[in-house]
DNA sequence: TACGTGATCACG
DNA sequence: GTGATCACGTAA
């Protein structure tokens, strides 16, 4: 069956916060030398340029230059320096707006995922950002990576997700942002086991 | 609650 | 060059 792929125009909108709402339910997939991966997205965060929260608040520099770019594309980057994070970039040219992807339930590839994170089992082998990185084999090498083409890319695979399932909250781990930390822009499936520790 | 870990960025 | 900082995860 061919993979019914996000188009650019999903990506290209105008409002962030839309967009990271909308890929609730959509299904992330991965394709490498050692195989497929794949899970259900179950939470998101929104970032803009013109809130604190966001990498390109002050200016663009090399490390988020492609947040810039128009969307469609993935940004990936090491935080902590062992953490890698995955997010889509969207909106124009010229305007830094980026969805984290934050959690997953898993799909395909179990086995695969359970090796790259070294563990046993897969209980919540893909309830974080960094760990889901790991498991679904994302790396800085992804980095500015077209979701059009054929390395990792996001698909509606026709799950149904009820509007009253999807949970608005502030976002995580950006307390430095002030204010902007209060936005609601952290979105998540209601009820789901696989959303990452609060 | 504490801390590992290394890229990144704003200073000189 | 150098030093502070960080969109996390784990152990305890």
């Amino acid at each position: 069956m061919k993979p019914n792929k996000l188009p650019e125009g999903f990506y290209g909108r105008a409002n962030v916060v839309e967009v990271a709402k909308d890929l609730i339910g959509k299904v992330l997939v991965t394709t490498q030398n050692e195989g497929t991966t794949s899970g259900i997205i179950v939470e998101t965060e929104a970032y803009s340029q013109s809130e604190k929260g966001c990498h390109a608040y002050k200016g663009k520099t090399a490390r988020n230059a492609v947040m810039f770019e128009n969307g469609g594309v993935s940004y990936v980057y090491l935080c902590y320096g062992l953490h890698h994070m995955f997010n889509v970039v969207t909106n124009q040219n010229g305007i830094a707006n980026a969805v984290l992807i934050r959690a997953l339930e898993p799909l395909k590839g179990g086995d695969l995922m359970q090796q790259r994170s070294k563990t046993v089992s897969l209980s919540r082998i893909t309830s974080g950002p960094g760990k889901l990185c790991k498991a679904m084999g994302i790396d800085k090498q992804l980095n500015t990576s077209s979701l059009m083409g054929d390395q990792v890319w996001i698909e509606d695979q026709g799950i149904h997700i009820p509007k009253g399932n999807i949970i608005a909250s502030p976002r995580i781990g950006i307390d430095y942002a002030g204010q902007d930390a209060l936005l609601p822009w952290r979105f998540y499936l209601k009820d789901n086991g696989w959303v990452s520790r609060t």
